[in-house]
DNA sequence: CGGAATCCCTCAAGATACTG
DNA sequence: CAGTATCTTGAGGGATTCCG
């Protein structure tokens, strides 16, 4: 039987940080597109549907806070700068993983009346 | 064409699906709570600490919309409500222990500026 | 090209008070 | 006891413009 008290809050604050992090709207798809390995920041912006400048500024920022991504600014003229997942990041993997199997046996299966 | 795939956007939508349900600053540890098995209205708000009446409430709708808990009413006065996590609800239990397992790797050893 | 700065809006989340 | 009903705040997200 687990612990019910300090123990316990610990993990959810763990969890609570971690969906901090993944928790974004863009964030898994950003992590998503790194998986295939490093892009230019404009890649990012072509390969994310969708997506803004300033939505993709933040989360790379607060993915770089947290030891998700690697940031390389090459000193060119124009700029050049490349995001990397970091091992950090990339042992995500089995996390998202683990949401899509759970995700693909009963999500969009059923109809989500998604009530206000 | 643009996208890799059709599948590729796909998997993105089903995992936007999971953390709208998962997603809340208070599903988890609801989640975690019902693990331990049926619980009042009561006995839940008392276990999560923090919580109040209104959220407890809506995230309780939003999991029973999802299919995640199931809700039990007994016609006693004053009324007795129950709240047990369905099968469904059960089986994001690897889901969760993936997420506790990456965090226990990476997460609350360094610091987090959280940046604005 | 890779952002930073601004403005704006919606909604998640919190605090309370009330009710069947 | 198990919720509604309101009001309020703030963070998340979006559109656009500007800059080195």
């Amino acid at each position: 039987m687990i612990q019910k008290n300090s123990a316990d809050c610990a993990e959810k604050c763990v969890i609570r940080e971690i969906l901090d992090v993944i928790g974004g709207k863009w964030s898994i798809p950003i992590i998503h597109t790194l998986f295939d390995g490093t892009k230019r920041f404009m890649e990012l912006e072509r390969s994310i549907p969708g997506i803004n400048t300033r939505m993709l500024v933040k989360e790379l920022k607060n993915m770089e806070a947290n030891g998700i991504v690697e940031r390389t600014v090459y000193p060119t003229v124009p700029p050049t700068v490349e995001y990397t997942l970091t091992e950090k990041g990339k042992q995500l993997e089995p996390v998202i993983h683990e949401l899509h199997n759970w995700g693909s046996k009963f999500v969009s299966k059923e109809k989500k009346p998604s009530l206000k």
